[in-house]
RNA sequence: UCCCCGGUAGCUCAAUCGGCAGAGCGGGUGGCUGUUAACCACUAGGUUGGCGGUUCGAGUCCGUCCCGGGGAGCCA
């Protein structure tokens, strides 16, 4: 039955409108309204387009009685039938059907899906069913098509894909927390006569994690292709608890050889730009629903943001706009302390109102691998920041001396012997090169106005949370 | 991790001073209608997050733990 038909997806029978043609469709039941006339408005979404397709089934249909008069939301079908017009006022097409098969049932005495809105939290519980709402199944298209063109803005401009490892041995680039790996039955872990754990017995001899960024080996790769870009699953076992962290999110990174951090800024503003405005020429349904549903600014803001040049000052001009500011704040500002929340949104809200980039921060707040200034006591270092997110790209040019680059790693306490390699770049063929990180799932957050990350990513995890922990179980099969 | 708020029917939420645990939606049954978050009637549905305490009596007060949310820190 699958494979014998050909299976129409929605998003194009809508667009099309091919009145009189015959189509098969094969999708989700999101309503049945019955009508006593003897027949049935069905609503159907394939997820190809935010949009259902509404389906007319009346009593000459052989099921009709037995199995269409008892389909409810959430249960799967194929339709085969006939585009007509629609005399409703809804929809200019519907699908006349002519055959409608029951594929798979979904009880409505235990679907915990309604036709009327949940609150996100408890969609959250169900990560499996919620992609079959409007709102997730909307993010997902946009989660899509930012990653495609993603690839397609890097393609276009020369960077090669690296794929940089999830596992490493890594620690400690000060970019929080790491996950360790290990293959130890943790009741029975090795040890070494001194009581020190022996790792050299574990999987890999020695200790190992899962990344936070892929940028150290970007370098490397940049460091020989030219322009490089990864763009993966990144990993931070911090305690965080708020709408902005996950412990696993994706990052953008693209890593420059033989620029500075004027070419990482440029990039960055115009990845963004190329970003929203591939969000706007292809998703424009899925936008204007978050618009209308989730975040009345959000497409006003996409929009600014590919009208207007992105707001920028540096560290220093926005330490002086926050002591002049007319207002307290809970943390003193002074020059060297790192900016907070309320100052980052004070700045890209309430002084620009649009994605800001501040530059060239204090070296002692920011880590090891960033170039210093000639001046000595500031970095070459760029955030990006967008109203109601906060922080979406951290980048700077890296350190490309060898000598100052082993300074900088005693001054924060870094071992200079777990980055031997990295080091050796320096050595060996050494460049000016600069790169930075866009978090994938806050840029995501930007754009749909979601204001929880835990809604912007399919599978959320954070402390605590791995998901379907917390289920009630249906019945008593399983 | 810290601060604040919350947890009551499948979902979203009420319940006055500590005094009979309710509504809407969803489900079931019936009715009505080219409907469109359809509509109307009836109906079933509860260990009030767990444990302990105060009280004649606790959804309500106290203690504690669990879970969720918001804010903060850390960061993308």
């Amino acid at each position: 039955m699958i494979t014998d038909i050909k299976r129409e997806r929605i998003v194009d029978i809508l667009r099309n409108k091919e009145i009189g043609r015959k189509v098969s469709i094969y999708g989700w039941v999101k309503t049945r309204r019955d009508s006593k006339g003897g027949f049935s408005f069905l609503e159907i979404n394939d997820g190809s387009c935010l949009r259902s397709l509404q389906v007319i089934a009346d009593k000459s249909l052989s099921n009709y009685e037995s199995e269409v008069l008892r389909l409810n939301v959430g249960s799967s079908v194929m339709v085969k039938g006939t585009i007509v017009a629609s005399p409703g006022k809804k929809q200019d097409i519907e699908l006349q059907a002519e055959e409608i098969s029951v594929i798979g049932w979904a009880d409505p005495a235990e679907y915990p899906l309604q036709k009327k809105r949940h609150s996100f939290e408890f969609l959250r519980t169900i990560p499996h069913l919620r992609v079959r709402t409007n709102t997730f199944g909307a993010v997902a298209r946009v989660r899509n098509a930012i990653s495609y063109a993603i690839h397609k803005f890097f393609q276009e401009n020369g960077f090669i894909y690296v794929h940089t490892p999830i596992i490493t041995g890594n620690d400690c680039e000060g970019a929080g927390e790491v996950f360790k790996v290990t293959t130890f039955d943790l009741s029975e872990i090795p040890k070494k006569e001194d009581g020190e754990i022996d790792f050299s017995e574990d999987f890999f001899g020695q200790k190992a994690y899962l990344t936070v960024s892929g940028q150290l080996e970007a370098e490397a790769y940049a460091l020989a292709l030219g322009d490089v870009y990864t763009f993966g699953p990144a990993f931070r076992a911090d305690n965080s608890n708020t709408p902005r962290h996950l412990a696993e999110f994706w990052m953008v990174e693209p890593e420059m050889a033989f620029s500075g951090l004027e070419r990482a800024i440029r990039v960055a503003e115009e990845l963004i730009k190329y970003l929203f405005l591939f969000a706007l020429e292809n998703c424009r349904e899925d936008i204007e629903f978050f618009n209308k549903f989730i975040e009345p600014a959000n497409l006003k803001q996409i929009q600014k943001g590919i009208e207007q040049d992105f707001a920028r000052i540096t560290y220093t001009e926005a330490i002086e706009m926050l002591s002049k500011a007319k207002r307290q704040f809970q943390y003193p500002v002074e020059w060297g302390c790192d900016l907070k929340t309320e100052h980052e949104r004070y700045i890209c809200e309430e002084v620009f109102d649009k994605p800001t980039i501040i530059t060239d921060y204090p070296k002692g707040i920011k880590p090891f691998y960033m170039k210093l200034n000639p001046e000595g006591e500031t970095v070459m270092a760029m955030d990006i920041l967008v109203p109601r997110v906060g922080e979406i790209v951290g980048g700077s040019q890296r350190e490309d001396d060898y000598d100052t680059l082993l300074m900088r790693m005693k001054e924060q306490g870094v071992d200079p012997q777990d980055y031997w390699w990295y080091l050796e770049l320096r050595k060996f063929g050494s460049a000016p090169h600069a790169g930075f990180g866009l978090g994938f799932d806050r840029f995501i957050q930007f754009i749909t106005g979601i204001s929880n990350i835990r809604d912007v990513i399919p599978f959320p995890r954070t402390p605590n949370s791995l998901g379907f922990l917390n289920r009630r179980v249906y019945g008593s099969d399983i």
